[in-house]
DNA sequence: TGCAAATACTTTGCATGCAAATTAATATAT
DNA sequence: ATATATTAATTTGCATGCAAAGTATTTGCA
């Protein structure tokens, strides 16, 4: 039967959409506390690790889209969570600084992984790290 | 070093984030053919395998959100791929109905999930299969 | 029997994800 | 040198995902 292969429980496409959304969904609680959303934390956690990045840089980090991080980086300047400052060398380009409000949201979100990790009573580290490596995988596969 | 694990590469979340998006991605070109999203796609599989369904049970097998679904099926309605039909049992509730167009779509989204995952060279079948398994794991705790 | 609580949906407002078109500036080729 | 191609961002239009509020209906219980 070439159907099956349209059945729901059959799809990765599904479990990875289930999976995405709840993820996403878990990490709403502890991220309205520091007043983000989570396409917001992925930047701010992208610029912890690394600050100073070209826009281009941050969407190739993040992988968030071009157009997206636009309007993004809009809000989080409103917050005053970072800045987005001219190039005189190359006028095209911006670069992306965080604040010292930014720099300091850090200390707020530092225990935000073990609040969701901890939900997590049905899979340990290991599988975790072998999930991740799959993950990998697929990315790769659908990024050529 | 806490804050190691605010790094994006050691994220599943961000894993999943990007992992969901890019098989979505995938799935875009295919669909357009169908002239549908890859949410309607889910609609339109959960009905192939199980026609007449209320919304709240379309809601639960695909994990859509609620009020996506009321757009969603409006969408679909107005593409006469399904019909809305109201119950005269219990009036809050309404059936999902396939047309007949709705169903021999089914013929021409046979061969879909073997064009996506041709695009797969570096996850094999077991590894699929596996990582299904992993993202199962990750819903059930996240659904508590 | 009558009314509060629960259900099944719908509506609304906000924040993306994404493709496509647009703008501004730089790089390249002839 | 100059027209052309490329690059970095922004803007626009459409389709969700999601929380919260709103609408009918139906249940359940005093």
């Amino acid at each position: 039967m070439q159907f099956d292969q349209l059945k729901l429980k059959n799809q990765l496409c599904h479990r990875l959409y289930m999976a995405s959304n709840s993820i996403v969904r878990a990490y709403r609680e502890p991220l309205s506390e520091l007043n983000i959303t989570y396409p917001q934390y992925v930047v701010m956690m992208a610029l912890w690790e690394q600050d100073d990045l070209t826009i281009a840089e941050l969407v190739q980090r993040t992988a968030i889209d071009g157009g997206a991080m636009t309007q993004i980086l809009k809000k989080m300047a409103d917050k005053s969570l970072l800045e987005i400052i001219k190039d005189d060398q190359d006028k095209r380009q911006r670069f992306v600084q965080l604040t010292q409000q930014g720099q300091s949201l850090k200390l707020k979100a530092v225990n935000i992984p073990d609040k969701i990790s901890c939900q997590f009573d049905n899979i340990n580290n290991e599988q975790t790290q072998q999930l991740m490596q799959l993950l990998d995988l697929v990315v790769k596969d659908l990024s050529d």
